[in-house]
DNA sequence: CGCGCTCCCTGGCCGC
DNA sequence: TGCGGCCAGGGAGCGC
């Protein structure tokens, strides 16, 4: 499920279930993910209370009230499903379970096992590996066309695989690059150094457009091959271009094209995007 | 040193 | 109905 408007998404799902609440038994069917969870990864979460969840760039983050975090990142199959009642039999691919002391559970499932959880004290947050070296949060007064204009100035690399780097800015993937160089006419081929200036400046805030939007249809819910109990997104039936190969653009009518840049698939439209 | 490619993993879907 | 090949929202790590 995830980009930024996903994660956010699934944050804000989550708040009301976690903020205030004690975990009282945490599950963890797995000795890793992507990465091995930590050491004693289920004690050390068990009797800690949620004071605060929120999101950098594509991760989830639960402050805990004993000065760590807790972080998760969904990778590309991760879901969080709120169980209300007592815990369910957990399914092939429900990787970490955890009930709170009001009785419902979150259940953490990921078939595809890219996604990754970790604890880091909050004073070292900023230090985290995968953390440090993060950009931007596109949606904070940080990202400006000044800032997006000095990150591609030097850059020889594709403007799609530029804003996909999570260096230039933090939280976009696959789908709102697509979606946010259609809108502002640029070509995903084009070299970054050559959208430094007024195509960035147009650049930021059709980024910031397409993530507002999408984060207020409840995100994009693609490939949904099992029950979700959850909320889905709407903001798929919004594409422009994603997943839209060899259907009419929508501004011309001419088919949408789709190539592979840094082994991942790019959908535009030849004709409105230079 | 900045870039693209490969790989981690499971499963859906398409064509034969 | 089965099988191979391709594809998938991320991103670390490694060569070039």
């Amino acid at each position: 499920m995830p980009e930024l408007p996903e994660v956010e998404t699934v944050c804000r799902g989550l708040e009301g279930h976690l903020v205030g609440r004690r975990l009282t038994k945490v599950t963890q069917r797995r000795d890793k993910l992507r990465w091995p969870l930590p050491e004693n990864f289920a004690a050390r979460l068990e009797g800690r209370t949620v004071q605060r969840l929120h999101r950098r760039a594509k991760f989830i983050l639960a402050d805990l009230d004993d000065g760590w975090v807790w972080m998760t990142h969904l990778g590309m199959s991760g879901r969080m499903f709120i169980h209300e009642g007592s815990a369910p039999d957990p399914g092939k691919h429900d990787h970490v379970l955890l009930q709170t002391n009001s009785g419902g559970t979150v259940v953490f499932q990921d078939h595809r096992r890219f996604g990754m959880m970790d604890l880091v004290q909050a004073k070292h947050l900023g230090k985290h590996r995968l953390l440090r070296d993060l950009g931007p949060e596109p949606l904070g007064n940080e990202f400006n066309g000044i800032y997006l204009s000095n990150a591609l100035r030097d850059r020889r690399t594709p403007i799609k695989s530029a804003l996909l780097d999570q260096k230039t800015v933090a939280g976009l993937g696959n789908i709102y690059v697509c979606e946010a160089l259609f809108r502002t006419g640029i070509s995903p081929r084009r070299f970054a150094a050559s959208v430094a200036g007024r195509r960035a400046e147009r650049l930021v805030p059709a980024i910031r457009d397409v993530l507002t939007q999408a984060i207020a249809k409840g995100g994009s819910t693609l490939r949904d091959y099992v029950q979700a109990s959850g909320e889905l997104g709407y903001f798929q039936h919004e594409f422009a271009v994603y997943g839209r190969e060899g259907e009419p653009c929508i501004e011309c009518d001419q088919p949408i094209k789709r190539l592979i840049q840094a082994g991942r698939s790019t959908f535009y439209c030849s004709r409105c995007q230079r």
